[in-house]
DNA sequence: GGATTGAACGAACAGTGTTCGTCTACGGCA
DNA sequence: TGCCGTAGACGAACACTGTTCGTTCAATCC
C-alpha cells in the first residue's frame, strides 16, 4: 500500500536548462556553499533524486552554473577600438557578469573544467593577444594569467557588493551589525599595532577604500602593461 | 547511571596548536572539502564537540590551517638582492609554502580575516614594493593584486602536483584512470572542433604544457614589469 | 575538605550529497 | 483502440555534515 498515488504535477516539466537558471538564481541570493541540492530542487518543485536524471553531482550542476553566467558576455567588436582595447572591455565584461551572481567566481578556481561560453571567451582573449603581436608562448600563459585575474577580481567585486547590499539595510533586521569583508578588514587593519605593522597602518585608507570599478580598471592595466614590457 | 565513567586519557592534552595541525595535515592529505571537524577530532582522538572550545567554527579553524601553511615562509634579507629580487622571492616563497598544501589556498579567496602571518608578509611585501619607489596608492592596489596572484598560483601549482602525485602510482589502486586537472583540460582543448576554437587548438600544447614554477616567475615577471611601466 | 570552574564529551538536531528501487505517464506499435 | 516498453520522476534511505545542549569530569582555589 503505497502512502500516495504518485501526482505528476501540471507543472512545466524539468529540464536541464530550468535546473541550472534555478541554481543560478539560489546562487545569487545565498551564495554557492548554501545552494543544496535539495534546495534546488524545491526552487523546480520536485525532489532531489529528479536533478540526478540531468547532472552527474553537485560540482557539475555549479559549473554549469558558472558557465550560463557568463553566457550573455558580447565579444567586442571592431567598433570598439584596437585589440588592446577590446581585450580590456571584454575582460571587464566578464569579470562584471561573474561578479553580478555572487560567490559563483569560486566554481571557477575549484578546478571546474571550462563550460562552452568559458571557452568562447578564452577563444576570444587567445585571439586578441595573438593579435596583438604576442609571442605564442606568452599568449598562452597570459591567458592562464588573465583568466586567474578574472575569477579574483570577480570574487573581490562580489565581496564588495555583497557589503554593500547588507551595508543599504540600515540596521533593519539584523541587530548584530552584520557588517561584511570589507568593513571587518578595515576593522582589523586599524586594530593593529602601528610598530610592528608601520606600513599597512600607514596605508590603511588606501588598502580598503577605492571604488572596485576603479580597482579592477587598474589591475588590468597593470596586467597587461607588463605583457607589452615583456614583449 | 551514566554509561560509563569519563576516562580521560593519559594522552596529551588537547590543544589548539595541536588541533590546527591536525587540520593542516588532514587537507594535506585529503583537501578542503572533505575535513570535517569529525574527522579533526578523530585525529586529535577527541569528540566533535570538545574542538569548538578551541575554535568557533569550522571556517575559523580552517584560517587558522591557512595561516600556519605560510608559517615557515622566511623574509628576505638584504643578501638576497634589490627590492625587486627580494620581493619576487618573498611571492615564490609564499605560493610553495601554500602549493604544498594541497588545496588550502581557497580559504584565502573566500573571505577569511588574515592571520598573523599573513600579515608579516603583507606588510613586507607593502614595504618592498614602496622601497621600490612605487606610490602609496598603486602600493596598496599592487598588494592586493599581488596577494590574488599568490593565492591563485598556488591553487594551480597545487593540482598541478596532484596531478602528479596522482599520475606516479601507475594504475596501481585505481583502474578507473584517475587523471587530474591538467590531463582533463588538455584532453578538453583536444577534442574541441578546430574550425570554432582554432586558437585555442593551434596553442593547445602551449596551454596545459610548461613547467609550473617557470610558468609562475614568468607571470610574476609580468605583474611586476606593469608595475614598473605604470610608474 | 569542599566549592568552583573550565575543559571534555554523549547525544541529538537539522540538514547534506547521493543511491536504490519503485512507480507512472507517455511514446510507438499492433 | 489496446498494449507495452521505457525514460523520467520520485519516496525512502544511507552515511555523513556542522553545531548546540546539558551533563560530567578533573584540577584548582579558599
Amino acid at each position: 500500500m503505497p502512502a500516495r498515488p504518485r501526482t505528476r504535477s501540471a507543472k512545466t516539466t524539468l529540464s536541464l536548462d530550468a535546473i541550472v537558471a534555478a541554481t543560478l538564481a539560489l546562487v545569487d541570493e545565498l551564495g554557492c556553499e548554501a545552494v543544496s541540492m535539495r534546495r534546488v530542487s524545491q526552487a523546480v518543485q520536485t525532489g532531489p533524486a529528479s536533478l540526478y536524471v540531468y547532472v552527474p553531482d553537485r560540482g557539475a550542476l555549479m559549473a554549469l552554473a558558472h558557465d550560463l553566467a557568463v553566457a550573455d558576455v558580447r565579444l567586442p567588436t571592431e567598433a570598439d577600438g584596437d585589440w588592446r582595447a577590446r581585450l580590456e572591455l571584454l575582460v571587464d565584461r566578464a569579470v562584471t557578469a561573474l561578479a553580478a551572481h555572487n560567490d559563483i567566481a569560486t566554481v571557477g578556481m575549484t578546478g571546474a573544467l571550462p563550460g562552452p561560453h568559458i571557452l568562447r571567451i578564452t577563444e576570444e582573449l587567445l585571439r586578441l593577444l595573438r593579435s596583438g603581436g604576442i609571442s605564442d608562448a606568452a599568449c598562452a600563459w597570459a591567458a592562464d594569467l588573465i583568466g586567474q585575474y578574472i575569477a579574483s577580481s570577480a570574487l573581490e567585486e562580489a565581496m564588495w557588493s555583497r557589503a554593500r547590499r547588507s551595508q543599504e539595510r540600515p540596521g533593519g533586521s539584523s541587530a548584530e551589525a552584520e557588517e561584511a569583508f570589507a568593513g571587518r578588514l578595515d576593522a582589523l587593519y586599524r586594530s593593529l599595532p602601528a610598530e610592528r605593522y608601520p606600513t599597512i597602518r600607514a596605508l590603511t585608507p588606501l588598502l580598503t577604500g577605492g571604488d572596485g570599478a576603479t580597482r579592477a580598471a587598474w589591475k588590468l592595466r597593470v596586467l597587461i602593461d607588463g605583457l607589452l614590457a615583456g614583449a
